[in-house]
DNA sequence: GTCTATAGATGGATAGAC
DNA sequence: GTCTATCCATCTATAGAC
């Protein structure tokens, strides 16, 4: 399953999970292994031994600090959308400062797609961290699922500032194009970079994020102003 | 994980797969089984007895007809798959004698887009087989991953068909474009639709298949020709 | 070709010594 | 809090009688 345990010394990823005590270290490795194993290797594929085996912890110490495996998923799930969804309500927060309110789409929709596309093209550890909540989303227990299915908090927003400029379209109709660029965004895994690489014969580089970025924009707002 | 196993009588979703003979009759009542259960509670969530117990079968059928599991789930993938494809390509071979060949962006965006469509609105049959497809896009094993990496013979006219319509756009672009669109399309999962009609306080109905159809060829067709 | 019984492997979780 | 050893449930896959 994994080819390359490191060994001890900083851990990949680690970065975002300061460990502030000895224990909190063993955390820290455990969800850094754990993140990184999901993101590659998908959820059903990645066991508990695995997990503390690049983490090079001791097997029993998963369940010791987290409860469950679920239970671990869970929570680096809960960390990741939530850091991510403050960068976005930030950017969110920007725009409007700039617009007396009430900004336009674009900047809408960019903040809403930013975030997560410069994790993806930044360090190793946020691409990681991007496509461990990708799979999650699609592969997660029924915790994660249940938290997809209810918790809409962060797109409030979204959808408050998108009505709001867009007065004119009926609200049905906002929440709808919402969805598509929701799908947009969640389309960026990496298979499906690498079956656009085969199909393009190789034209397309998703590591220009900047590109991908403008494109992404440039298309949910023709499609949104439709 | 079953809550309603049909008892004997004709099988949900069997019309697709006419049983030929007594084999094939037990090996479409795996396929329809199988087919629901995954598309229903996911792949890793159903397990080969849970299969064989609601298709009335016997346990061992599933490895005496399809070898494994993991092949089981590919031979429906391909079967449903291909079928998909076919429905795309024939739309848009269509198009192309409208069109003199060379058919605009919003009528292959149509082939596209409706046939998956279509699908998820028709029979329950068609409904379960499209969730499927989707769900074994994301969750299935290595098989279908590799299919999906590596297969875009389906794709290829599609983007052809894109360049013809568009010869001012890099190609490039028109690959990128063309990703976004298969996002769009493969967002359309019963917990997407869930969240969304939280969001939405109930104003979104995915059930209105002929509205959200017009609404996914307005929203690609606007961001294809931004 | 069906079915029962079971092999064989995996993996999540935990007890208990340190 | 760590670690080893191990329990135990679960599941896929198969052997062998019918």
């Amino acid at each position: 399953m994994t080819d390359a345990p490191p060994p001890s010394g900083p851990i990949e990823g680690l970065e975002d999970f300061p460990p502030e005590s000895d224990d909190a270290a063993t955390k820290a490795a455990v969800i850094a292994a754990a993140e990184r194993l999901f993101a590659i290797n998908g959820f059903r594929n990645v066991s508990v031994r695995d997990i503390t085996a690049e983490a090079g912890v001791n097997l029993a110490s998963v369940n010791y600090h987290f409860g469950s495996k679920d239970a671990l998923l869970f929570e680096i799930f809960r960390r990741r959308t939530a850091e991510l969804n403050r960068e976005r309500a930030r950017m969110l927060h920007e725009a409007e400062g700039r617009h007396d309110g009430r900004p336009p789409v674009r900047e809408i929709l960019a903040a809403l797609i930013e975030p997560p596309l410069r994790w993806s093209g930044r360090s190793p550890a946020r691409r990681i961290a991007m496509q461990f909540i990708i799979r999650a989303r699609s592969e997660g227990a029924e915790a994660v699922r249940e938290v997809l299915r209810t918790d809409v908090s962060h797109l409030r927003r979204f959808a408050d500032a998108l009505i709001l400029a867009r007065p004119d379209l009926p609200r049905e109709e906002i929440y709808w194009r919402l969805h598509f660029v929701l799908g947009m965004i969640h389309n960026n895994r990496f298979a499906e970079f690498d079956r656009l690489h085969v199909l393009s014969e190789g034209l397309t580089r998703e590591s220009d994020v900047e590109a991908l970025l403008r494109r992404m924009i440039d298309f949910a707002e023709a499609g949104f102003n439709a």
